[in-house]
DNA sequence: CAGGATCCAGCCTGATACTG
DNA sequence: CAGTATCAGGCTGGATCCTG
């Protein structure tokens, strides 16, 4: 690890250096998985876990349970669970992570209208 | 693999089930080195690749190759040698790049400011 | 319903060496 | 300078089975 330029000037100094809490955050948030949970929450507050797990298409039980987990310690997604029985739990963003989805939903809205351009490679 | 609701109403029907080319396009954008390396482009362009692997701090040379060339397929970021002695490669934004970090680094400048915020955890 | 525990394959990383 | 090739090792993520 070397002493290095920041990614960007326009952001704090020190941010995105390997390590920094900056990075962990980015790692976080720029998971596999987590940009879909997110957004699935964005669309539709609150959700429950069976249903996360057909609205993230393809998630695992064990990443589901992983990127909420992360998630909730982030303090971007609530968690409620009911005493009830069966268990009934919802899960809901925070205002933090409202903020979040703020900007991520533009940028999936994007990649979703762009995707077949962009696969189909640069223009010649 | 099942049938299943897209992540998101606002998103065009199909968009993010797992193997769509959304997923796809989601998965290289979203890498662990893709948003920084596009960033660090959208930051200061162009950019060769020593300077590359300084502004994404802590990358391998192997990663950072890999991370390229995936974006220049995408035809997101395009590479120009000059045919010198030693070498001199340039990397940039295509107009499509451009369009992308337009909307990434707005979402990369507030996880730099709230960063210190969300690992210290939800409120309470 | 909402997870926890476990095992395993593959990817990423790091180090090193080599090329045009 | 700008990469490519290779290999060992750790960690992530996926599949499966089990539980309150």
């Amino acid at each position: 690890m070397t002493v290095s330029t920041p990614v960007s000037a326009v952001f704090p100094d020190q941010a995105f250096t390997a390590g920094c809490p900056t990075r962990e955050v980015l790692d976080h948030v720029m998971s596999r998985w987590a940009p879909l949970v997110l957004a699935s929450l964005a669309d539709a507050e609150p959700l429950r876990w069976t249903e996360l797990r057909r609205r993230a298409d393809g998630i695992s039980e064990k990443m589901l349970a992983q990127t909420l987990k992360r998630l909730e310690r982030d303090g971007l997604v609530r968690r409620d669970a009911k005493p009830v029985v069966p268990p009934h739990v919802e899960y809901s963003l925070t205002s933090t992570g409202r903020e979040l989805t703020d900007h991520l939903v533009p940028l999936l809205s994007w990649i979703a209208h762009n995707a077949e351009t962009i696969l189909a490679g640069p223009p010649a």
